[in-house]
RNA sequence: UGGGGCGUCGUCAAAUGGCAAGACACAGGGUUUUGGUCCCUGCAUUUGGAGGUUCGAAUCCUCCCGCCCCAGCCA
């Protein structure tokens, strides 16, 4: 399957510019994540775009765990990421861990030190930030500022060895409390944490921030374009600061806007909320923006591929319309899915004039827009399901569905007229019932009459009932995080977006399928299998539904 | 408020001084044994605004307006 041909967007051209001047030889990028949370589709654009570079120069493309804060962080998110990034079709060059370089960042550190450009401050974390000004005032020094270079090397050991409480002291760089740029004002490189971590247990007390960490990472990888999302853009001059001070390998940082998506909250903290407070089934549910949560809905990695691919890349900040990720998912079934028939709210179609006993099997195309799927036998019998909402007893002009005395086709079997209904003592429709014209075997009448409606159905000897989950939009508002003072984005949440229908009669060949396998239900929509099903009740996730004209119609005259 | 960024169709997004691509969405029509797919057609006389430079400006200059980011010992 090939993907989308990708535009020039602004970084291809900085690299192009910067082979074509022999900068650089080969590309190196990286995809940083930092192991607390899951990924979700903001994230996939990073790793197609970092990835993707990567391939498309012939360079090489990192997964680096940025885990510099056990706070925070857990092997159980490490896992997941991988196999996420795996699971959307992209191998790393090289698998490393921020916490790999910790040694070397400590020298690096004590080098800054000597250099007399940084020192460990005593200040509380609140006079820290009285200390540090406002955007409309400058900072004052600390007053530990000018400490001699043996203090600072001293004290700076002695927060490595764990003689300090957490929140004692800081190690800073030291540039200038004045500048207009607050992340200048002496940034904080290195704070106390007594935490156990993922991978290098308790052997560390200190632990780098993202500012000090990140670049030496970079550097220390060679990594000739480091890649990152516009709030960083004024972290710039400071990740270039430390790599002048140190004097090591110059990477280049250049921000993208990152993704944001109509009707979708794109933040781990949020999407955490989500989860811990229990408003989805966890960070997998279907109804998630998360890798692994579209991936369990059935959305093939290619489509979420081919969406990164033509959202572009750019600096302005913007709000994709979901639409788009719709059209890639549907343009990407449409072509893969087998079809099936199944149907969802089923009534009993009773064919008067076809003998009780008899099965016949009629050639289904698996799928028309895949010659080499083929065809396959579709059993077929006196009684049948269909949809109930394919019928109505006083259908309005544009309906060609089934109605008293209309015909209609089965989908590759008879032509067949309704001749009336059976109801139950509250008058509901319990069965409807036609008789079929056996010349029209296959749907075609040798008169060559036409008729407009095709239905699909199940023999009611040859299905099975499955649950089905039906979603919808998690949110309802198109942006859920625009809001007034104390209204929460959870208030936004759509009470809709999960429909669970049980009895919805499937083929009996649908036995023979696993979770993860995706179809199209006919006139429906596309569906996967469930992780939840069991040998005794399957479930399936509508990943999306088929675009539905009629309804757009219905909903018109309404 | 000091600094850093960004403004092109409803939404993304190209155009790199030469006469506003494309996709999605939307609207209309055709084909169709999925009201699906597919195929046509339409959809910015104008690029946040106002001036200026130029034969020519979305692109260059000036001023103005709007939005985003930064004041964690988070990333």
């Amino acid at each position: 399957m090939e993907e989308t041909k990708i535009s020039r967007d602004f970084i291809r051209e900085i690299i192009d510019s910067d082979l074509a001047s022999g900068k650089h030889k080969e590309i190196v990028t990286r995809f940083p994540p930092e192991p607390n949370g899951y990924l979700h589709i903001g994230h996939a654009k990073s790793i197609c775009t970092n990835f993707g570079i990567a391939k498309e120069f012939n360079g090489k493309c990192n997964l680096r765990f940025d885990d510099t804060n056990p706070v925070k962080e857990d092997i159980e998110y490490v896992n997941a990421i991988k196999n996420d990034v795996e699971w959307l079709g992209f191998k790393w060059d090289n698998l490393h861990f921020a916490s790999d370089y910790f040694d070397r960042m400590y020298l690096l550190a004590e080098q800054l030190i000597n250099l007399g450009l940084a020192y460990v401050c005593d200040l509380s974390p609140e006079d820290t930030r009285t200390y540090r000004g406002s955007l409309a005032k400058p900072g004052r020094n600390s007053p530990y500022r000018s400490r001699s270079i043996e203090e600072n090397l001293n004290l700076f050991r002695r927060m490595k060895n764990g003689e300090f409480p957490e929140g004692s002291c800081t190690l800073r760089a030291r540039i200038d409390m004045t500048s207009s740029i607050m992340c200048l004002r002496d940034p904080a490189m290195y704070r106390i944490l007594h935490k156990n971590h993922h991978l290098t247990g308790d052997k560390w007390c200190i632990y780098p921030m993202y500012d000090f960490a990140h670049c030496l990472e970079d550097s220390i990888e060679k990594i000739t374009h480091s890649l990152c999302t516009l709030e960083f853009e004024v972290n710039r001059p400071l990740y270039n600061w430390f790599l002048e001070k140190l004097d090591i390998y110059r990477s280049r940082q250049i921000e993208f806007a990152r993704l944001n998506l109509s009707y979708t909250v794109l933040s781990k903290r949020f999407l955490r909320k989500l989860v811990e407070e229990d408003f989805v089934k966890g960070w997998d549910d279907p109804r998630m923006p998360t890798l692994s949560g579209l991936r369990r809905r059935g959305v093939p990695a290619l489509a979420i591929r081919n969406f990164c691919s033509i959202i572009g890349l750019a600096k302005r900040n913007s709000t994709v319309d979901i639409a788009l990720l719709e059209h890639r998912i549907r343009e990407e079934l449409n072509k893969t899915a087998p079809r099936v028939m199944s149907v969802l709210n089923p009534v009993k179609l009773v064919i008067e004039n076809y003998t009780e006993d008899r099965t016949e099997y009629f050639d289904y195309v698996v799928n028309p827009e895949d010659e080499s799927a083929g065809t396959r036998p579709t059993p077929f019998t006196r009684e049948l399901y269909i949809e109930r909402d394919d019928f109505m007893e006083d259908p309005p002009r544009k309906f060609f569905r089934m109605g008293p005395g209309r015909e209609v086709r089965l989908r590759y079997a008879y032509l067949v007229t309704c001749t009336g209904v059976t109801r139950d003592e509250d008058g509901c429709i319990t069965e409807i019932r036609c008789t079929y014209d056996p010349e029209t075997k296959g749907g075609n009448a040798p008169d060559g009459r036409r008729v407009k409606g095709t239905l699909h159905w199940v023999s009611a000897d040859h299905s099975f009932p499955v649950e089905v989950r039906l979603y919808d939009r998690l949110f309802n508002k198109e942006n859920p995080m625009d809001n007034e003072e104390g209204v929460d984005f959870t208030s936004h949440l759509n009470p809709d977006s999960l429909h669970v229908v049980t009895n919805c009669m499937v083929e009996d060949h649908m036995r023979n399928y696993k979770p993860g396998f995706i179809c199209q239900f006919e006139r429906k929509g596309y569906f996967s299998i469930d992780p939840d099903s069991t040998p005794e009740k399957m479930v399936f996730n509508r990943t999306i539904p088929l675009r539905d004209s009629w309804k757009k119609l219905k909903g018109k005259s309404k």
